[in-house]
DNA sequence: GCGACAG
DNA sequence: ATCTTGTCGC
């Protein structure tokens, strides 16, 4: 990837940024299916392939509705920063396979957490023209701000501030494991993607059983592809 | 050359 | 992300 082509894909980020917002475009209650969302890679005959798993979940009772995944070769480099230029294309796709229409995305990896605001989760809202949440498990550090370790309890969180602005927060979802960090994708607030992050955690893992679910069937279906590769 | 680096 | 077993500590 050149400096030129990067150049252009910034650019392409500020135009999308000025249009986020950071306010509910909805009511909590009105909330029906959630989405989880995931990739996994792996690469033959030197060739890279990604699966894309969306997982749709009733939001109030937790039943899983809905499972698809959709499998293609992946052209994109990863680069810190661009994650969507690399993954949106096969997530795209995998959503046209759905048969229920979730309210609401949450995707593995940031969205207003990131130097222009574009995270993947972000970026892709404006294509999916839903409100999005960004759930990363590790941080990404803009202008060189380090966040803040929350309490050791359940549901304690620290802001990461940028700048004076909040970009996200830094949640801890069990004791005694690493926090996550939670960001706005698109027309929804802070404090109820946090809200929604805390309704989906349960006691078995440190991420919402959206996105778990989704990596873990995206595990599986690399497992399946893999196995049918030997044979 | 060295360190940073969501997935 | 991915390559990978046991092991230390709640």
């Amino acid at each position: 990837m050149k400096k030129h082509d990067i150049d252009e894909l910034e650019k392409l980020q500020k135009q999308l940024s000025s249009n986020i917002s950071l306010k509910n475009t909805f009511k909590l209650t009105d909330i029906k299916l959630v989405a989880g969302i995931d990739i996994a890679y792996w690469s033959n005959e030197g060739i890279d392939y990604g699966v894309c798993c969306i997982v749709v979940f009733d939001y109030l009772t937790k039943a899983i509705i809905e499972e698809v995944h959709h499998i293609d070769k992946i052209e994109f480099p990863y680069i810190s920063g661009y994650l969507a230029f690399r993954e949106l294309p096969l997530v795209l796709d995998t959503v046209k396979k759905l048969k229920n229409f979730p309210d609401l995305y949450m995707f593995d990896g940031n969205g207003y957490l990131h130097n222009r605001h574009m995270g993947i989760a972000t970026h892709a809202s404006f294509y999916l023209k839903k409100p999005t949440i960004g759930v990363a498990k590790t941080y990404l550090k803009i202008n060189n701000v380090d966040f803040i370790e929350p309490e050791n309890e359940l549901g304690s969180y620290t802001e990461i501030v940028v700048n004076e602005e909040v970009y996200g927060r830094t949640l801890r979802t069990r004791e005694n494991v690493k926090p996550i960090f939670v960001s706005c994708g698109n027309w929804i607030d802070l404090d109820t993607a946090t809200h929604v992050v805390l309704h989906f955690v349960e006691k078995n893992s440190r991420l919402p059983i959206t996105t778990r679910y989704a990596d873990l069937a995206t595990h599986e279906v690399r497992r399946e592809e893999l196995s049918r590769i030997k044979k």
